[in-house]
DNA sequence: CGACACGTTGAGATATATCAAACGTGGTGG
DNA sequence: CCACCACGTTTGATATATCTCAACGTGTCG
């Protein structure tokens, strides 16, 4: 029995790079680069929901892909306030912008209970050494990252508290749909409202008007961390939302 | 005389990187990879004020440094509202991500007229091959940017009025200092309030009184596109600023 | 059962948007 | 030289969105 788990176990920690770069134009990773990917791996941990990995400042030497569970990255203002800056999903690379910045100048948490594989820099390195194409599939996955503070900037910038809301939750279903994370129009999504407001740019009990105003409106309905899309163009539009900076290679399922 | 100009203007496309990643911590160019980089300008341009001249979704081949000048990024809503989500000031690579990228999912624009320098994505490839250590400086450039936007994000979502405007003028005059484009705490920002609004998710008009507050206040003047920085350390405090995001080699001068 | 985290609702305060008008100022053409 | 215009800015009055504070539900878990 026990040596039937670890031997799951070891698979699955050969697979932790399975969705990374998924369904994104021009830049899924052939499986020989998925192999030198996985060959970076040092470790593959679990980290408790709700405890903070990185802090602004800190030098780090490793980075983190996120296997399973959800992350966030945020912005802590000195008197409390947070901003949420990213929500990072299974399969994606939380923090290898670290990789060439050295340090970094915000904090890093899981959101729940998660699992993840650990990439040393200097094997990273090594792996890269001579892989120009790895490479800038790599540099290319950071710059998402930076396409998704863009459209982050436009949500809280320029729409009102509901369309921020139906915003956040279109582009959370189109990526979990990449990922194959979603049941059609439904999904999960681990946040309390207070998170939700923290990546609106709103208080917890403004968000909890909002969502009322869109379940009333049947748009959206989200309760318990799961989420129901009741009218996926409806919301789009609600939501001004425009899913070309993904850079999804199929765009997000028109499920029903 | 023609010779004498034309002398002149072909030194001065040699110095095109010149300012490029000056005073950023860890990645300062060496002599040698400034004369690479200049190697792959295939053309130096000047470009009017306001004229975007990259359309999401296109697809590009060349990147733009920005020489001389102010440009912008942008997002436009369908019903005409615009977020600007990056400021470029000269020395700045305006597009470099583009290169991994290939097609953008915003617009860029010139604020004012602008001198850039063109360097097409195949010299590029050509230079950064084998040049792991400059790939990875460039690498960096593009998630600097990336910082930036993270920086804008808690602006827009956690400060007030005038809690914006201070952050971002203490940012551009960090970057500007950087550059050496300040005189102590003066400094030149060609943009109307209607462009600092759309930097900081405001209308022109309220814009117009926050920076009546800050006059009012003594911690910022700002007319005609000459800003007059009152009390640093006040205009900071009050924007929350803290530059560590700009991962500056040495902090904003403190001049007087 | 009680404690705690999360969500909901209400009333009132505040910040920001909106609309409209007036004001400078620099440039242009008569 | 003046009249005029375009553009950016300022100001006022009012509307609206969001926040704040406080109370109350509701479910989960020890």
């Amino acid at each position: 029995m026990r040596t039937n788990t670890a031997r799951v176990e070891a698979k699955r920690d050969r697979m932790s790079f399975e969705r990374f770069l998924t369904n994104r134009r021009g830049v899924e990773l052939s499986p020989q680069e998925r192999a030198i990917l996985e060959g970076t791996v040092s470790d593959t941990r679990v980290v408790q929901a709700r405890h903070t990995v990185v802090e602004p400042g800190e030098v780090v030497t490793t980075s983190t892909l996120l296997v399973k569970g959800f992350m966030s990255r945020y912005i802590d203002g000195p008197t409390g306030l947070r901003q949420l800056v990213a929500v990072h999903v299974a399969g994606e690379f939380v923090d290898l912008h670290a990789f060439p910045m050295r340090e970094l100048d915000h904090s890093i948490a899981t959101l729940t209970d998660a699992k993840v594989a650990v990439v040393p820099h200097a094997s990273l390195q090594k792996a890269l050494d001579g892989r120009e194409e790895l490479a800038r599939k790599l540099w290319f996955s950071t710059l998402l990252d930076a396409a998704l503070h863009r459209a982050w900037l436009f949500r809280v910038g320029r729409l009102d508290g509901v369309g921020r809301v139906a915003h956040f939750f279109c582009e959370m279903h189109a990526r979990l749909d990449a990922a194959g994370e979603t049941q059609g129009l439904q999904f999960q999504l681990p946040m309390t409202q207070e998170e939700v407001g923290e990546v609106c740019g709103l208080t917890s009990v403004h968000v909890s008007r909002v969502l009322r105003q869109l379940r009333e409106a049947g748009l959206l309905s989200f309760r318990g961390g799961l989420a129901e899309i009741g009218s996926q163009e409806r919301l789009a539009g609600r939501g001004h939302f425009n899913p070309q900076y993904l850079y999804l290679k199929t765009p997000p399922a028109r499920s029903q």
